[in-house]
DNA sequence: CTTGGAATGTCAACAAGGCTGACGTATTAT
DNA sequence: ATAATACGTCAGCCTTGTTGACATTCCAAG
């Protein structure tokens, strides 16, 4: 609220941004590309996996993106027997979602694969560096976004 | 290198990138897309602005992508008289790439919308944390991109 | 000096994964 | 009864990645 950076400054941020978001999505990326799927898989099982028995509609906003776009997703990893989807017994319109266990063994590859290398960012900038790298992500989020991150920030969990 | 994060950091640090990449690239891609253009021809106007005369293949170095899916984009910019390339002197197989003023000027108002989202999370996380946000991204960048980056933080220009 | 290989860039065609729009079907709420 | 909600699906479009084939240019070995 108080400080005043650099052109500099915003633009090696902005640089930094888009190089390390190539390395945080390429390992996990060379994994789904060997089983034919993509990032938008990934991200349809790490939600899945985070707020098990979720509904569609809950995972289009934190998505992002339209139903259609998801379906296809789902459609696939339902298919092969890495997501299954149930009815939902208060509301019968939901469908709620849950990781089969072949399921939860590709979200683990892929989250082990994906936090070997934050581990080790992690652990060579320190604790320090590591806490403002959080605060000033938070501070990037739009609104709705950071509502969705502190709400899965709040759950229970390893 | 000392350091142990827990689960929990880590998994906070990979969703934060995730919602807050969403913040980063959402201003700029509205403007792009009001003018028919996508993310990528904001990458190479980006990178063409950086490291003007740059050749096609440095460019392919920095951006990833195969040459073809560049050229694409280039062909479009060049078109639309936002960029200009002129074949090589000494080598004439290379062609070296600028901006034109129609490019600069677009390419200075996506900077503008990015750069003000990064300004205000910089500004409210404080220059500690700004600090701490590069180093970890730095870390997270794969060693080839990491070089890329330095020499680009290392160019003049403000 | 010629010729073959490497480097550079272009064109064509395809796939993933976004998007909009329209529609169907349960189910729930008014 | 009627309207709204949740979800699925079909059709078609766009961007942006991919591979394959090809033309041009440069350079070095013979």
């Amino acid at each position: 609220m108080t400080d005043d950076p650099s052109a500099r400054d915003l633009r090696r941020g902005i640089e930094a941004m888009f190089f390390a978001y190539r390395g945080f999505t390429q390992d996990p990326d060379r994994i789904l590309h060997e089983r034919g799927y993509g990032r938008a898989h990934h991200r349809a099982l790490h939600f899945v996996d985070r707020s098990p028995g979720t509904t569609v509609n809950n995972l289009l906003a934190i998505l992002g993106v339209t139903k259609q776009s998801l379906n296809r997703v789902l459609r696939a990893l339902i298919e092969d027997g890495l997501v299954e989807s149930r009815v939902g017994e208060k509301d019968k319109r939901e469908r709620h979602l849950w990781l089969t266990g072949d399921g939860r063994a590709l979200q683990l590859e892929l989250n082990e694969v994906q936090s070997a290398r934050v581990r080790a960012a992690f652990a060579s900038a320190g604790p320090e560096a590591v806490a403002g790298f959080q605060t000033v992500l938070e501070q990037m989020m739009d609104e709705e976004l950071h509502d969705h991150f502190r709400r899965l920030s709040d759950l229970p969990g390893a």
